[in-house]
DNA sequence: GATCGATTTCATCATCCGATGAAAAAGGGC
DNA sequence: GCCCTTTTTCATCGGATGATGAAATCGATC
């Protein structure tokens, strides 16, 4: 209704050389301060002046480059989407083509998760604001299912039918279901919310991906393999 | 910074009688139309002004009832919080006290899950908001972890603890952990995003709380197991 | 039906928000 | 050292937001 279209007006061409790499280190730098803001208060959370402020750059700047707030937040969620698509891609490849005829549920979903662990690890804490923005954004009802879908349904996919051609008995409908119990679990352990921590009295600790690593994988495979023998009917 | 300590002003007493109970029907008119609106575009993307239209009030009576805009927000999840302990821990102790040395994963699991399925099925849509509601409260790192914890880490003390009884051998670590994997699952499920109806083309339902039972408890159950009995030393 | 407290409405404030246009600065290419 | 594009800053706009004080209305009690 208040929404009108506008026009983007002056977009750098991306053509020919950007100078001196001077504004694109900027742009990375305000993508860096709105991941961080947006991750830790959610896209209504958050002002273009904060993220301003943050990165140490004009508001206008902001706008020069991405146009409004949300395309600023699009931006974010992009950047670093196709790097997590490809890692997951490249290592359900490796599991398939190296356990030809030997493939596990375990191995499968290991191979699916295991990316993004080993990332959160070793990506820094970009990364493990990003995590947190995409867990957020999977749990929001209004546009957040098919911010999702758009770019992470593919590699779902991918599971899935791998899953199937280990257990080929399984039906779609239970294999779909343990994988939303998966990603439940998955995001919220990506996330790191310290909520573990206090609840745990200090026995475990949110940002330890290893303690993850050493029980996310068999979790989620005994409980694929219960609902693939249950197999309910409905 | 720009914060500054605001005096409450006018909070009604609360003794004496309401009159005709017109104001706590209007009060109630409020939290359901600013549950509704919070579940949806969480705490930052709702003004009070669209809490005021939702409910068909003036602004200024939701200042009048609830002081501050988040002091709105701790009521709507205060309201029904109570209730959701009540129902489980009524749920769990049936459990026990039904099987007396005979206790098993799945069932405690079922006990401590069930109540809030059944509740979402048949509490109406105010329910289903508020589970959306606290799904998103969950993922939040800012300040859902407090709020969280104030409100339910009793009830899940006393799961780990019942746990605890069925596997004396488990580490407490591990039954943390479990519980962590759980709760993604479980409230990603209730708050019924609509993910999975697009993800699997239409087979599964994120509404259908039935398929969800019929698999959830079994999964979870199965990923308790798993973990304990490989008892990873970290 | 006058009184008095509780409730509801009205008008408004100070502030902040996203966004924009115009001017200024930066930086090569020649 | 000028020209032309790109980048950055500055000043500001129209509107929305949370919140409040004061006035009006309601409702029970005497």
């Amino acid at each position: 209704m208040t929404t009108q279209v506008r026009a983007p007006r002056g977009r750098p061409a991306g053509r020919g050389r950007p100078s001196k790499a001077a504004g694109r280190d900027l742009k990375e730098t305000i993508l860096d301060a709105a991941e961080g803001l947006f991750a830790r208060h959610g896209f209504h959370g958050v002002t273009i002046r904060q993220v301003a402020a943050e990165a140490g750059v004009d508001t206008a700047l902001i706008h020069y480059y991405f146009g409004s707030k949300r395309e600023l937040f699009d931006a974010v969620f992009l950047r670093r989407a196709e790097i997590l698509n490809t890692a997951r891609s490249v290592s359900m490849d490796a599991y398939v083509k190296s356990h030809p005829g030997r493939m596990t549920v375990e191995g499968v979903i290991e191979a699916f998760i295991e990316p993004l662990l080993r990332i959160s690890q070793d990506g820094g804490q970009g990364w493990k604001s990003y995590f947190a923005l995409v867990a957020q954004v999977n749990n929001t009802p209004a546009w957040g299912g098919e911010t999702m879908a758009r770019f992470f349904d593919p590699v779902v996919h991918r599971l899935v039918e791998t899953l199937k051609i280990v257990r080929p008995e399984a039906e779609y409908r239970d294999l779909y279901w343990s994988y939303q119990f998966l990603t439940g679990s998955m995001m919220l352990a990506l996330s790191e919310t310290g909520r573990i921590d206090s609840l745990s009295e200090g026995q475990c600790h949110s940002s330890d991906l290893n303690a993850v690593r050493a029980r996310l994988f068999a979790y989620c495979a005994a409980g694929f393999e219960a609902v693939i023998a249950r197999a309910p009917k409905d």
